[in-house]
Order: structure tokens, then C-alpha cells, then sequence
DNA sequence: GCATGAATAGTGATCGTTCACTATCGGAGT
DNA sequence: ACTCCGATAGTGAACGATCACTATTCATGC
């Protein structure tokens, strides 16, 4: 094993404190918290014997005892759902913008009923001292009875009511990129095999297609699956009836796609001469399918940095940071959509 | 820089604390105090007098300050590697362990030299004062230059000489169950198409393996790839000499494997009737391929759990857990791995 | 009537910083 | 010679809890 110390009971020296560090230095604490926080306003002499004294003692300061003087904490927490289905990448986007910000994460993740994870939000705010909320999951009204909150929120993946993005991840956009894809290749009559609808993201893609649809004067079969597996592809497939006229599936993500092959193959159906499919993702395996996978391919990474900066920028009343030029996503055309058959 | 929030201006109502409790209670600060560690001591009718001043006031105590005081943060980080390639179902068990026994969970990731990783932890353990880390990373001898590190920590997928786990994570174990099957089914000459060495899950099954093979006395053509990307798998495959005598191929994970075999496909050689693939990971795709992926399960929450388990009965000075019966994985044979060819 | 002690409640110090003031020192301007 | 001012440094209070003591209450036994 790595460090099993198990002395805990060891002679563990005493707490450098900045008293200890300001009388080795003959200055005052002052002097040196002064130091600590900026290094203007002190003689070069001043500024040495602190360096010194600091490296002598191996001095770090104690950030709680500072946090409680500042009333800052420099603390972010992520909220994470249920933690069943959590998607690594844009966490981390949001991570490491938050720590080249100075800020440290506190990764929190909500459980329980509604009042239980209202109680835990209110605890953070309050008890634990977040200075900012960015969460991966939907949190509802569940402030909306508090006099305003004082701690920013964002929360990733909500759409306005003219489905738009608010706040970042609200990748779904793309959905409507899908379908104009098919439309233009002449396809009609849609189906959707949608993801876990616990998710904003998979409700997003469902709203946006569904929207979209609509808006083209297309025609949608309907929406099936539900839960990203691969096996909801493959019984979306199955089941579809063969005069359902549908051309053209819009899967949640590249597995339910696969899936979705896998089940039209079965039944002796190609793709795409006879239907074609598009994921969502562009995971790996889907260039080394057979056809290959036509699929949305999201900067998840930019996503979860930009929802963080956001925040942040909130956090510190500034003016958030404009990223309208950025390329969230784009459409991969590959070997699994195709003309729709006349 | 941040922080120029010169004043956050809004009309923020003071910080409700003991004191105002105690006093809408009638009752002293310390008596709150008491209250709020440990519900007994009090007469019920105090009781009554402080939980409703408690509840008047929306009372949340002020972790900071009471950590300030008790030297006690509750609070224990996990270090993430520099977060390229992280597995969140591990995180996830172990993040969840940490909540439900009272910690909050510090996300850090490690970046950047040998020296910054170091002043790093050093800063976790010292000024933001963590109480134990769980690294998902290996910290090499990162503290040895310290006086006995009085913070516990609990590196992932460590070993000891003889190859049993120690600490958790130690998934690699399984890869001797791999080569077993794959012995027992006739085979003598394998391949390993490995994952990112950075990863130390990934030297772990290439140590185990290469350690097993010559155990049972039998022969490893190579160890090649180490991206983790079906790329890889398919590189391999189709670089292997069609005279090297290899009937096995023991890949990283299923998403290498997969690729190994649309290598194989593509070069006309038949899986598994001339050779057998085994993936990792278990991964829902493997159930769809033809054939079918024999795999290794890992019940990766679980090992995440108990590496923090482990360490928090550390951080308490407990001793730890047994988990010794506790199914930490299985082999699941499928139809890629058969009888070697005569 | 008083000592005893358990149960309950209160007082003041303390954790390690930073904040708000105040103090000192020199040099320049009048 | 005096004030004035900027640059630099110091003093004591404050942040909001808990800890270590001390004080009060009240039932009990003699």
C-alpha cells in the first residue's frame, strides 16, 4: 500500500501559523499577510526576510482560517445527479476552467426526494460556503420560494422557450442539424429512439427532433426507447412495422444507433439504401461499422468549460465571456445515412 | 484574475449565527453549540426553545467556522490524472461512499511537472487541509522527501510484488482468469494488445498477463498497441504475421477488442475458429457483436467504494473493512473465444 | 440543614487569518 | 521649522464556531 502511516498518534508538529513566520522575520503578521496576498507596498528587504522566513518554516497558510476572515471560499460545487449516468468529459471541461480560475470544486451529488436535495442545495449555499451552483442535472424551481439566492447557479442543458440555448450544454440543438441532414436527402417520415428522459440532454434531442420535425413540415412516426442501451436500438428495429413508411432514425447516441443496425440487419433491411440511421457522440466504433456511423460530434470538453466560465463570470459580477463563435458540435456524414429510397 | 467583485452590492442580509439563536432562544451561545453536535445533555424543554429559534431564523451553521475550531474538515479529495482518459463508475462509488459517511468530496486533478504535482498535494494536505486523498493516479514516491505524512492517502490500482491487489482497483488480477480460460480452452500462443501505459489499470493487465503466461508455461508472442482506441485493436490485428502462430488475443477493453476483431474479419481470419479474442469491461456492444465478446466484468463502483471505504477507516484510524468476499469481477465467456485450432 | 454529585447551562478563550485603524519615517513644499 | 503626504509597518478586533472550565440547579442521603 501507498502511505499507510498508521501512527496517526505521531509527533505531529504544531501548526506554522503566520505568527510563527512574522517573528522568525522580526516583522509583524501583519507584514506578512500583507505579503501573502500581494506582493506590493513592502521593501525589498521586507519582502526577503519573509521569503526566507516562509521557506525556512515551510509555512503554508491555512486557507479555512482565511476563509473565515474573507468571507470568500473559493469553492464551486458540481452537482451531479444521481450518479448513474454521468458523463465524464464536459465535468471535466468544467473542472479544469474552474482550477485555472482559482477556484476549487466541490463535487456534490443529489439524492433523495425533492425536499432532501433542496435541503442539501440550501446546506451548500449556506453551511458550506459555495460561492457558485453548476449542475449537471435539472434542480426544477427548487429554489423559487427563497428570497433571492445569493449564490449563482447555472445549470447545463436548458433550452429557452424559442429552443435556444441558455446557459451551455444545451447541445440538443444539433438535433435539428440531423434532421435537415435527412430531410435534404429527401427523407419524409422520422423516427426517434430517444434516450433516458431522466437526462436534460436526452430530452433535449427529443424536444429539438420532435420541434424540428414540425417545423419542416415532416412527419414523425413517433418517439421509442428510452434508455441509451444499445438492446433499445435493437428492439426499436425489431419492432417497427415494415409499412411504417419510416425512412430515416434519429438515435440518441451511437450505441442505440448500433443497435438499431443491428436490429434493421437482422430483419434483412438496409441501411442505409432502405433506412438510414444517425447517432450521436461520434464514439469510436462507429467508423469501424459496416456502414459506417453517421453522427453529431459535440466539443463536450468546450461545453462544460464554457457552462463553468459562465458561472464564474457570474460569481465575480463580471460580464460573461462571449462564446458565440465557438463550434460546439458538428454533423459527421458518414456511410449510414444515404438518399431515401423513392 | 478574479475577484475584482469589488462589492457584490446586493442587499445581502447579515449571516444568521449561534448567537442570534441563543438569544431568540433564551438561552446560551454554548448551549446551541451543544445542541447542534450531539442531541443530548438538554432538557427537552430547551430543546424545544433552541430548535425553534433554529427554524425561526433559518439557522444553517457555518461549516468554515467550525472547522476552523474543531480542526476538522471533513473533507476529502480525490485526485484525478490529468483527466484524459478518466472512468467515472469508480468516482462515482466512491464519491457516494464518501457522502454517505459524512465527507464532502474536493476534486483535484494533477497537472503539470513532477514538482507543481507535488506542491500540490502538499497544499491539499496542509492548507486546504483534506483529511485523506484517494488518488485515481499513481503518486509515485511524490511525498517520500516528507516527514511521515500525517494525511492518509490511497492510491488506485497499486500491487504488491506478488501481484495481489493492495489498496483497490487492482483490476488487472482478472487478467490472469483470461489467460487461464484461454489455456484451458488449448491455447499457448497469445498476444496482448494493451492500453495507454499511462494508466496504471493498463500496466496492471499487461504485468498480470505477461506474469501469467509465463507462469503456466506458456508463450507471449508480444504486447503491442496501448491507446485503448479500437484503431489499435485493428492495427494489431492487421499487422500480426500470418505465420506467428498466435490463437489467442487478449486485448485491453472491449472497444480494442472489437476492433482486434474487424482486423481479423477484414484479413479473412475467422473468430474464434482460428483465433479467440477476449475484451474488458463488459460493455453492452459486446452482447451485439458476431461473435459475441468474451469479456471481464469489473464491478467498478464497487472497487471504488472500497478504496475509499479503506480509506476513510484510514482517516478515522479504524481498521479497514474486509472486503476479502466481496466479487469484485467475473470472466464472461462468449461466443470470441473457443478451442485453439489443432 | 448541609454536603454530595449528577444534570444542565453559562463564561471566556481560542482556532489563523484579514480588516480597519493607527503609527512611524523621510522627504518635499511652504 | 512646520505641515503634509506617501510609503511602509504595526495594533487590536473580528470572522463564527467549539473547547475547557466554571456555575447553577436540584434531588438525594445522612
Amino acid at each position: 500500500m501507498h502511505g499507510d502511516n498508521a501512527d496517526s498518534g505521531a509527533p505531529r508538529r504544531k501548526r506554522v501559523t503566520i505568527m510563527h513566520v512574522a517573528e522568525l522575520a522580526g516583522v509583524s503578521h501583519q507584514t506578512v499577510s500583507r505579503y501573502l496576498r500581494f506582493n506590493g507596498g513592502l521593501k525589498p528587504v521586507t519582502v526577503d526576510k519573509v521569503e526566507k522566513a516562509i521557506h525556512d518554516l515551510d509555512y503554508r497558510p491555512d486557507l479555512i482560517a482565511r476563509s473565515m476572515r474573507t468571507r470568500r471560499t473559493n469553492r464551486i460545487a458540481i452537482v451531479l445527479p444521481e450518479l448513474t449516468y454521468f458523463v465524464p468529459t464536459p465535468f471535466r471541461g468544467a473542472a479544469s476552467a474552474a482550477h485555472e480560475a482559482g477556484y476549487q470544486i466541490d463535487v456534490v451529488s443529489l439524492e433523495g426526494d425533492e425536499a432532501r436535495r433542496r435541503k442539501r442545495v440550501l446546506t451548500l449555499m449556506d453551511s458550506e460556503r459555495v460561492e457558485g451552483i453548476l449542475s449537471f442535472t435539472p434542480l426544477g424551481d427548487m429554489l423559487s420560494p427563497l428570497p433571492v439566492s445569493p449564490v449563482p447557479m447555472q445549470v447545463m442543458g436548458q433550452y429557452d422557450e424559442k429552443m435556444r440555448s441558455t446557459g451551455a450544454f444545451a447541445d440538443g440543438a444539433f438535433a435539428a442539424e440531423v434532421v435537415q441532414h435527412l430531410a435534404d436527402l429527401g427523407h419524409r417520415r422520422f423516427l426517434h429512439v430517444a434516450g433516458n428522459q431522466d437526462w436534460a440532454s436526452a430530452r433535449n434531442r427529443r424536444t429539438v427532433y420532435l420541434e424540428t420535425v414540425d417545423r419542416l413540415g415532416l412527419e414523425s412516426y413517433g418517439v421509442v426507447g428510452g434508455d441509451w442501451s444499445v438492446e433499445a436500438g435493437y428492439q426499436a428495429a425489431r419492432d417497427l412495422p415494415a409499412n411504417s413508411g419510416v425512412t430515416a432514425i434519429v438515435a440518441a447516441n451511437d450505441l442505440v444507433a448500433f443497435g438499431v443496425i443491428r436490429g434493421l440487419q437482422d430483419r434483412g433491411v438496409r441501411v442505409p439504401d432502405d433506412v438510414s440511421v444517425v447517432g450521436w457522440d461520434n464514439e469510436e466504433i462507429g467508423r469501424f461499422l459496416s456502414p459506417t456511423l453517421t453522427t453529431v460530434e459535440l466539443n463536450l470538453e468546450l461545453i462544460g468549460r464554457q457552462a463553468m466560465l459562465e458561472l464564474i463570470a457570474r460569481v465575480e459580477d463580471r460580464e460573461p465571456p462571449s462564446f458565440e463563435h465557438q463550434v460546439m458540435g458538428r454533423l459527421i456524414a458518414r456511410g449510414s445515412s444515404g438518399p431515401a429510397p423513392r
